[in-house]
DNA sequence: CCAAGCACCTGACGGC
DNA sequence: TGCCGTCAGGTGCTTG
């Protein structure tokens, strides 16, 4: 799924395309378990007009001009792509026809994802957004090292932790941890501090990076107009395992931590440091 | 506070 | 070809 650089990607070219456009109609192809019925959201969107479009940790909003915005959380393989009006696709869970004859298809092969419609008090008073941790791209990278300050969890786990700070995933924790130089099964109280900042300030680096590609791309990510990202190209471990590390050529392993795949080079990412 | 495991769901890919 | 296991960019819940 898209972690901050990609939903940030789709959310720049959203709101280049369609702020001041208006939702002529909605067809609510398929949305089964997508939090809300098409009973609920059709009535609230269609006849509105898009006043803007943001990301917040890796959640997509859209904005409406009655006051209501658009949540979607993409999870796994979710797609949001704006572009000509084009036959239903095996996939697609809403089609947003809007008045310059575009649409707007959210689709998701896993159904994981999801799209909710809040009230601006709703929106403030939403869980998932109050337990989300501050954006990497907006803090220092000392307050952030100061957030683990002491925790005894793998440090991977506290990357990938959204209470910890938002919108890190599976891609850019390992990558930041190999640039960073640090093992992915490190306790966090046993890094030091500045390797701690060095570690946010590589991630804030790589998603800032990660966003001037377009994102990455690994099978279902696609920005805004379908186009794939090409930051995949400058994966130094993720998804690398058995290759040669790109500084040392030591082979590239990878371990499960926290549940996910993780992979690393055992050299330039030592254990305990 | 933390870890591990499972759940949600569909598809791609490799091995036999 | 087909069947089976494994894996996938996320999050939430339960159990210990």
């Amino acid at each position: 799924m898209p972690e901050l650089p990609e939903v940030e990607v789709i959310a720049r070219g959203l709101h280049s395309t369609l702020a001041g456009r208006t939702v002529v109609s909605v067809d609510p192809v398929d949305m089964t378990r997508l939090s809300e019925s098409a009973e609920s959201l059709v009535p609230k969107v269609e006849g509105r007009t898009i006043k803007k479009v943001y990301r917040r940790a890796k959640v997509l909003f859209i904005q409406l001009d009655n006051g209501l915005t658009m949540a979607f959380h993409l999870k796994m393989t979710g797609r949001v792509v704006h572009g000509p009006v084009r036959p239903c696709e095996r996939h697609d869970r809403i089609l947003f026809a809007l008045d310059d004859r575009t649409q707007l298809c959210f689709s998701d092969m896993r159904r994981f994802g999801y799209v909710r419609t809040f009230t601006p008090d709703e929106l403030e008073q939403w869980d998932f957004l109050k337990r989300c941790g501050p954006e990497p791209l907006e803090t220092k990278a000392a307050v952030l090292a100061d957030r683990i300050e002491g925790r005894k969890a793998r440090i991977k786990a506290l990357l990938l932790d959204q209470s910890v700070v938002a919108g890190v995933g599976n891609i850019y924790a390992d990558e930041s941890l190999f640039r960073a130089g640090i093992h992915p099964e490190t306790r966090a109280h046993q890094i030091s501090r500045p390797r701690r900042t060095k570690l946010f300030a590589e991630l804030q680096d790589v998603l800032k990076q990660a966003i001037a590609e377009n994102g990455s791309s690994i099978r279902d990510y696609v920005n805004a107009d379908g186009d794939a990202g090409a930051f995949q190209n400058s994966f130094n471990v993720y998804g690398k395992k058995g290759e040669l590390c790109t500084v040392c050529k030591t082979v590239l392993k990878a371990e499960k931590v926290a549940g996910r795949t993780s992979t690393f080079c055992s050299k330039c990412q030592p254990k305990g440091r």
